[in-house]
DNA sequence: CAATTTTGATAGTAATACTATTATTTTTGT
DNA sequence: ACAAAAATAATAGTATTACTATCAAAATTG
């Protein structure tokens, strides 16, 4: 079984998953962005690395931004699906946010059926990168242009169910955007920066992190 | 009275507070870095907004990267100073965490006595771009340069504060360093993704909402 | 006011982020 | 199987960026 993730079609001139060289752009330029980063990351390099050229690569990507975008909505599609799978059919609310934080803060499980393979590789992309995506002079345009729809909808929903259980809680997107940046956030510092986290304990302190907060705010 | 805050001397060539032009780059440095965003700022244009040359700003910056840098010191110096004064002369410890989380999330006040006027525009090149001085290749040499002490200073000093008030709380670094970064992150979202916050009310929400974790997580 | 430092003016370079052109290869419909 | 269409490779070229270098003029300083 092969779960399509819905990418926004303006983020692309030619569908990269429509060819095989298409598909090459794409693993290789996941790898490529995580070993050199945002910056030094260019289609020159990707394009000697997939034994192509350039202008291939141009007939994808309008440019490297909309690439770094492409993966980003890519993986706020992966999330949006394990959301998806991580509440149907639970009955109850509170566990459904419980598992949706989780799926929201937490790391993978790679051994899990139907796990992604590029979810991990994403995910630190996105911990690297999504800001250099997000702040831009272009990002109101980008709106317009659904861009964002994948990860707005993943706020909306778990936020809906933070107004289901606590209908006076003021600030449920706050919260939920919060968690999610803060995550990934966390998950820098605790590399880069570790004094400014707390990651000593055993267990993933990030996810417990969040659902400490959810509980104490909500009163669970 | 001149209030002077401290950058670290690694971030410049030529320290740019000790010459005339050197100031003129700051001043007009902030404004086009506003104007423009990282991505199209250029030492030419500088340049030739201050009637000078690329090759004087090169001798003060050793580039643009480390130009944003001194700016993002410069505004955790101004934070550091201004939390000092926050809490000075306040007995109550719970009083003194209120105060600073007021300093770290909320707005400044450039009405108020001593208000260093710069504070708002750095305020908003922090928010718009300091991911972009993070997320490099190049933190952990920068880290080393002693390039975040300012951050990790306020960062420090804020959780002693939580940890003398609930010495068992696990997260008080991540407690810390999670709202201040959402304070920035939650305005960015606030004007240019507004599904992703909360910004009905009438007050300063991302203020408010700093204040309700702290309460409810600490239970006080 | 002579010596030193700083700045201005100008030039130059390697890399980046593309665009354009044309030949070759691959895919596709019949 | 093969002609037509589409995709790719190879190559060249351009404007901009992010610097470095040189040297004369101006400003500062001891």
């Amino acid at each position: 079984m092969n779960i399509s993730i819905q990418v926004s079609s303006t983020l692309y001139l030619k569908d990269p998953t429509s060819s095989e060289i298409g598909l090459k752009i794409l693993r290789e330029g996941i790898q490529l962005m995580q070993d050199l980063g945002f910056e030094a990351f260019t289609f020159k390099k990707l394009a000697q690395n997939i034994q192509s050229t350039e202008a291939t690569i141009y007939r994808y990507f309008e440019n490297k931004h909309n690439f770094l975008l492409y993966l980003i909505n890519w993986y706020w599609g992966i999330l949006s699906y394990r959301l998806m799978l991580a509440t149907a059919n639970v009955p109850d609310l509170k566990q459904q946010l419980s598992n949706s934080i989780s799926v929201l803060t937490g790391l993978p499980d790679p051994s899990q059926l139907g796990s992604i393979e590029e979810e991990m590789q994403l995910k630190q992309i996105v911990i690297q990168e999504s800001g250099k995506a997000l702040h831009t002079k272009m990002v109101d345009d980008e709106n317009q242009n659904g861009i964002y729809l994948n990860y707005k909808h993943i706020v909306s929903t778990v936020s809906e169910l933070v107004k289901k259980i606590d209908p006076s809680f003021p600030y449920p997107e706050m919260l939920i955007s919060n968690l999610i940046e803060n995550a990934n956030q966390q998950r820098f510092f605790s590399v880069h920066l570790p004094r400014l986290t707390n990651t000593s304990s055993a267990d993933d302190a990030v996810e417990s992190f969040s659902h400490l907060i959810i509980q104490k705010v909500l009163q669970l």
